[in-house]
DNA sequence: CCTAGATTTAAACATACGTTTAATTTTTGA
DNA sequence: TCAAAAATTAAACGTATGTTTAAATCTAGG
């Protein structure tokens, strides 16, 4: 077989090792998922060529092979990076609902289904919108790429839509399903759509994204519950 | 220059001649064209190779080059033929509204702008999924590929927004262009996801599909009145 | 009927892509 | 310290792409 050795056998020092001190090997793998973000972000999975990634890296063209196995496996290493910390930090605050009341607020859902994916992409200020086009052409890319990863949100979004069924309890499944669905499609086009004439977030300013979370939990409770 | 005389003089026989009689080249561009949005919405645009388009068409691959000029001269084509009778009917719809009473319901507005497209992707069940994902995809393109289309819906959408500011005065324009796009998104998501198991839109029935029309814009009206 | 233009065809072109190979350098662990 | 493993490198491979070319076929108008 054509893989390397080091993949077949899993030996790779995947992690830092002592504590900030980090392997040359763990660097270009970095390197490489910065990179690669950052590009499938701009101009989506196949119009991202890798000889982009590397030389926007710095790095040699083989890494990529060598480290990830193949272009489709680096898809999936940078949409699971960009998962791991926004579920933990949903199914945290979901706890925290749990803990607090029988009967939910729908907001108090909502704003801790929609924050924590905010709060990541604006940790970044440089990369906030890449990150979000990111998100917005994960979800619309054709199955054969997306059916990979399709697993990174799906317990977190089940355990939402158990607590979205205890603060309205008057709706179906499959309608909270759709309509949470939508709104996780408006929160990512909005982060996209930030600097655009008339988006919804206009700056990276704390107020304006406060409001924008507000304008959007409103928007999505009010079009949840009707009436 | 390399292009063909026939687009430099521009004296093609483009549309039909008489009635039903189509010339050969009609035929052979309507061909490549119905191939083509087969092709656009099942693979996106970069993943489609024009090569598999004229085979479905049954045509030889030269000829997209010659009656197109390009692949992106292609796909532009493909959205405005499109484009054009939903935003036909999207006016027509508008204009009866603005005949009928000075503060139009907003309900009354969003289906107005809801329903052509949905009919027009209902016209043809075979074609439902691929050109519901074709404008999903539209709408998530990279900038590059969006912005030689990106005029052909603008026009409506800046009508309807003058309706929808007489509907809702109390909000401002960006708050209702957010929204409106919101809308959009919500709606293609909706059509690209019939047959899916929790899909709002579960079958091809009239009721059904006029029961999800009501579901859209009683979630969109909520959504954007607000209590 | 015949010719000029429009259309179609098969073939080739130039290039860009993901991946692999084999050699080299660097790091690791006893 | 030194051999073995891991990581990096330059180069090439095989293929698929959009596009162009030049010849062949078809079609309308005089």
């Amino acid at each position: 077989m054509g893989m390397p050795i080091a993949l077949l056998t899993g030996r790779i020092q995947n992690n830092c090792q002592t504590g900030d001190q980090m392997g040359s090997a763990a660097v270009t793998k970095q390197r490489i998922l910065d990179a690669a973000e950052r590009a499938f972000g701009t101009y989506g999975f196949s119009q991202t060529t890798l000889r982009s990634i590397v030389k926007d890296a710095g790095v040699n063209l083989a890494l990529v092979n060598y480290h990830f196995g193949s272009k489709e496996e680096l898809y999936q290493a940078v949409v699971a990076r960009m998962a791991e910390p926004i579920i933990e930090r949903q199914l945290a605050a979901l706890s925290k609902i749990d803990l607090a009341a029988e009967k939910p607020s729908l907001e108090a859902v909502l704003d801790a289904y929609i924050r924590p994916g905010i709060d990541y992409l604006l940790q970044d200020q440089q990369l906030v919108l890449k990150r979000a086009n990111f998100f917005a052409r994960y979800f619309m890319e054709p199955t054969s790429v997306q059916k990979l990863t399709e697993c990174e949100f799906s317990e977190s979004d089940a355990r939402f839509l158990d607590m979205l069924q205890r603060a309205v309890p008057e709706q179906s499944r499959i309608q909270l399903t759709w309509k949470l669905d939508a709104i996780v499609l408006v929160l990512v086009r909005a982060m996209g759509q930030i600097g655009q004439p008339h988006a919804l977030i206009k700056s990276y300013s704390k107020t304006d994204i406060n409001a924008a979370i507000a304008e959007l939990v409103s928007f999505s409770a009010y079009g949840i519950k009707g009436e």
